[in-house]
DNA sequence: TTTTTGGTCAAACGTATGTTTCATACGTCT
DNA sequence: AGACGTATGAAACATACGTTTGACCAAAAA
């Protein structure tokens, strides 16, 4: 049996070991322990502990966001000209999550968690994120919602997109605390039911009438 | 001219720098140069970097909730024995943001932003923050929500009020970044004028139609 | 065999952190 | 005036952090 090499042992690590405390809140020496490497391997093999976090993000997203466009494509070919409904844009949106929401081939949502948590970490570091790994894509799904709903302003188009992602991370970074409190939740591990009644809510806050909104505010 | 007290000036400085750079991200040196304060002035006053944080989340967030129960017992009892409309249950959640979300008089969401941040730092913290100052009034909310939407099987109203918090903290998390990018919104100031958006969408998400969802898969 | 290369290791470096200490000043009460 | 509780000040303390160093080792290249 083929020993592991240290650097994929860092990478999985780091996914772990990010979910649950956080960028900043894990440090080298937890993460090298708990890969069973020396301190002195995440230097090595990445230049710097950010390096590695963007590494590890780097072979999630790319994998997810390249599904992403590519179930778009599918939908936008399948009625071209026409408009894409909107729920087959946002299953397009979030179910490669699921796909790839997985940790030694069980479903797992640690590196959902991963994102939700850089939210709110280091705006520099997600920054650069955005820009990496979210903006061009992001552009893609405007455009296409923006076809599908043509009465729907641009501005209007931008703040519902804005409350999906929002409620897109926010929910995966608290999914681990749904089944505590006074809301007992059923099964936290169907990732894909968690999807549907994500893209549900989604498509139903998309699909708001728009208001005048001003008069009747108590 | 009065000198405002050390500990308000800590306070003031603490939710302004937390929400700039997060809590973990803000060094006490940093907090009391910003309130010309002495280093030990924190720990003088409140006992650790952590109770200061609890203690200005206290004081912003318990009016909060106040003014939320309020607004909805008046709208229970403009309805009672009957069911809330779902906008007046949600603007008596969301609109007290609006109201208390001012720094020197002015509108302002660096608290908003504070809280957001909160919910990827340190678990220990905001386990903490959400049995102390969310878990009785969410149950409240719940409470209405079921009476409203009685056709809603309990497990859905929690997932979808699981969404709407999700969406309203991660919104307000990362407000600041919808100016950025290819997405201009007009301003960023109408804190009123967010509410309402938000209550829309979150609105919208809780009417959805309930799916089957296990056949249309793709 | 000798040299080189890629990787690991223990140890140290420099810095930043939250917290504590103790001396000092200021006000109030006896 | 003297004693006392409250607050501030400069400095030190004890860790913890990310990073760097230089020795060591094994296998491939010369």
């Amino acid at each position: 049996m083929e020993t592991v090499q240290t650097r994929e042992r860092l990478l999985q690590a780091a996914e772990k070991l990010y979910a649950e405390q956080g960028f900043e809140g894990t440090s080298l020496r937890d993460l090298t322990s708990a890969a069973d490497a020396n301190l002195a391997a995440v230097n090595y093999h990445f230049g710097s502990k950010k390096s590695l976090l963007m590494e590890m993000c780097r072979q999630r997203i790319e994998p997810i966001n390249t599904e992403r466009l590519e179930r778009l494509e599918k939908a936008r070919q399948a009625v071209d000209p026409g408009a894409i409904p909107l729920p087959a844009i946002f299953d397009a949106f979030l179910r490669p999550l699921a796909k790839h929401a997985q940790l030694d081939g069980q479903p797992n949502l640690v590196f959902l968690r991963v994102v939700g948590r850089l939210i709110s970490e280091s705006d520099e570091i997600l920054d650069e994120m955005v820009s990496l790994f979210f903006q061009d894509m992001a552009r893609r799904f405007v455009e296409e919602l923006s076809r599908t709903l043509p009465e729907l302003p641009p501005e209007e188009i931008y703040w519902r997109f804005h409350f999906a992602v929002s409620t897109m991370l926010g929910s995966l970074a608290q999914h681990h605390r749904l089944g505590r409190g006074p809301c007992p939740i059923g099964n936290l591990t169907d990732i894909d039911g968690m999807i549907d009644r994500l893209r549900d809510f989604i498509c139903g806050g998309f699909l708001t009438p728009l208001m005048p909104s001003k008069e009747a505010r108590p």
